[in-house]
RNA sequence: GCCGGGGUGGCCUAGUUGGUUAGGGCGCUGCACUCAUAAUGCAGAGGUCACGGGUCCGAACCCCGUCCCCGGCACCA
């Protein structure tokens, strides 16, 4: 999707559910975005990209429980764990909220309030399953018992193990706290639910425009094919949004977690200390582009639920969601249970974070399943990023700081600024495919051909062929510098530490954070001294 | 069952409206080079594009049928 230039860019990261740690299942989603973030600023974009984490609902408390604390401290302990997270990995948040703030807890009650005005909420009876001995209502998923069409075990809202049938409240046989393991029974409760069967026209409509990815498109169409069901949007628990004007509900978490989206772009504009009106621009006034990057297990909620939300309060629509496949590992589904995972903390003890960023956007295409094995992790190492890459970078600095000391004088040639050029174009439009991978492909298609032409140029032998050769010699080099300069800004949304090495070993004084891909084909200061190389990648053994 | 996505040389994979000898990477073989982390470069071998039929001057790509793999099926973050 072609972003219009004169809006600015609203990008926000899935909000990370903080009851347990970070995985590379989390980072497949957050990597992207945020180099989604950094190639649209060099691009010239004005873009804000926030995310936070997803505070309430049942599991973080029974999580609470378990341990023998209360929500707030589980929340707070993997809160911070997520943020230091973000930052080792330089996935760079201009606000990372968490939605159990004031600011999300006053919007969630507006957003509410005006969905039942606007008659979207209604009351209505439910069964609902109560555990004596637990002393509270249970959830369906913490349900156990028979099912009544096949008479498997199955959960309360599905017989997952057996016909598969999904099953209404009430109806399951034999049920059972799932918790406590003792019987539970069924009450008579009032509960709230979302019209989401008024939106059906409304939706079919909106999917059609959507951007994005395909997957994300397609899998809420085939929702709207069907028949949407309403909602129920409240939960008996404690913690959470306050249902309004009911103190014993709270407003179900797939309610809340989205309006973070919008609280956390009020409270970024207020610690920017500008006008408090100016979140209106990016969620009332339709005046921002906005994208979301989600993982293909909550497309429902970001391409069905959430806009119907929206429209029905009266807010801004997302412009783009872009869904990001699952991570497997060695084939396996991720299961924390069977220790079949790659923890983000483990991997970071071991390797640089760029090392993670790199191999998780060029090992697959964004929206298809990743496979992650250490194998792979360490080819891609071994082979692309020390062999390719760090290479390149290590050969003609060494060679130019032995031999010239500064970035010796000549011109750029055309085939350089071509090759240059089209890559250029290459991660552009990657980036307008949502294809992470094909700008990895691209840039380091760029750094192979600078070990191409060094090795055709041979400057090596012309070092030693007098004045002549010397001058002749200095003008390759110069160019092959020029190509990791290019390779350097284009590869910095996926490798900012890095780069930002490479940077500085070049002699640039610009921050190559921030310089622009206008910088590309500028040539390379003859003169500017280099820095003393040093290697780029170390080797990863088995 | 329904829906979606796939089945391309030993392995992974590109192939956006059908059009010259089906691209790339890993691995393998040979050669070159020594500036560089035994890194690099050049060349080469290897494919009935799951199977059967059809449309077309022409199909990996379109249509029909068959087989196999993966994912989703709603209140689950």
């Amino acid at each position: 999707m072609k972003i219009p230039l004169k809006k600015p860019v609203l990008v926000t990261s899935a909000l990370p559910y903080v009851n347990g740690e970070c995985h590379i299942g989390h980072l497949r989603t957050y990597v992207p975005a945020d180099i989604y973030v950094r190639v649209l600023r060099k691009m010239g974009y004005d873009v804000v990209f926030i995310s936070g984490s997803d505070t309430h609902g049942t599991p973080i408390v029974l999580s609470a429980e378990a341990q023998g604390i209360t929500p707030q401290a589980v929340v707070e302990k993997y809160h911070q764990h997520f943020k230091r997270m973000f930052q080792a990995l330089n996935v760079n948040f201009d606000y990372y909220g968490r939605t159990d703030s004031e600011s999300n807890h006053r919007r969630t009650e507006e957003i509410v309030k005006k969905l039942i005005d606007n008659g979207y909420v209604y009351k209505k009876e439910t069964k609902q399953a109560f555990c004596n001995t637990c002393g509270r209502f249970l959830p369906d998923r913490y349900v156990e018992g028979k099912c009544p069409y096949c008479g498997a075990i199955a959960r309360g809202d599905e017989c997952d193990q057996g016909c598969g049938k999904h099953l209404e409240p009430g109806e399951i046989i034999e049920p059972r706290c799932k918790i406590c393991g003792s019987e539970a029974d069924f009450k008579e409760q009032e509960q709230f639910y979302f019209k989401l069967s008024a939106f059906a026209d409304f939706l079919i409509s909106y999917l059609d425009h959507l951007g994005g990815t395909l997957n994300a498109r397609n899998y809420a169409k085939e929702w709207t094919r069907k028949e949407l069901r309403d909602w129920c949007v409240t939960r008996n628990l404690e913690w959470g949004v306050k249902f309004p004007g009911r103190g014993d509900l709270v407003v179900y978490v797939w309610v809340d977690a989205p309006i973070g989206y919008i609280s956390f772009t009020e409270d970024l504009i207020k610690e920017k200390g500008e006008d408090e009106k100016e979140w209106r621009k990016y969620w009332k006034e339709n005046k921002a582009t906005i994208v979301h990057f989600i993982g293909t297990d909550i497309i429902y909620h970001h391409c069905i639920f959430w806009p119907a939300m929206l429209k029905g309060a009266g807010y801004s629509l997302p412009d783009a969601v872009v869904a990001s496949g699952m991570v497997k590992i060695d084939g396996k589904t991720f299961s924390k249970s069977r220790g079949n995972v790659v923890w983000a903390t483990e991997f970071l003890e071991r390797f640089h974070p760029d090392t993670l960023r790199y191999y998780l956007v060029a090992q697959s295409s964004h929206t298809k399943e990743l496979d992650f094995s250490w194998d792979s992790f360490y080819t891609r190492v071994n082979h692309e990023l020390v062999a390719i890459l760090g290479n390149l970078v290590h050969r003609v600095v060494s060679f130019t700081y032995k031999n010239f000391g500064a970035v010796p004088e000549g011109d750029i040639e055309e085939e350089v600024f071509a090759q240059i050029e089209l890559t250029r174009e290459e991660v552009i439009s990657a980036m307008e495919e949502y294809e992470f991978k094909k700008l990895v492909d691209a840039v380091m298609k760029l750094a192979y051909f600078g070990n191409s032409f060094f090795q055709r140029e041979e400057p090596w032998h012309l070092i030693k062929e007098g004045e002549k050769g010397r001058e002749r010699c200095g003008g390759i080099v110069k160019n092959v510098l020029q190509i990791i300069k290019a390779v350097c800004i284009l590869m910095e949304a996926v490798m900012p530490d890095k780069m930002a090495e490479v940077w500085s070993q070049l002699g640039m004084e610009s921050d190559v954070h921030s310089v622009m891909l206008d910088e590309l084909m500028m040539p390379i200061k003859s003169g500017q001294t280099l820095k003393k190389p040093k290697k780029l990648f170390e080797r990863v053994e088995v």
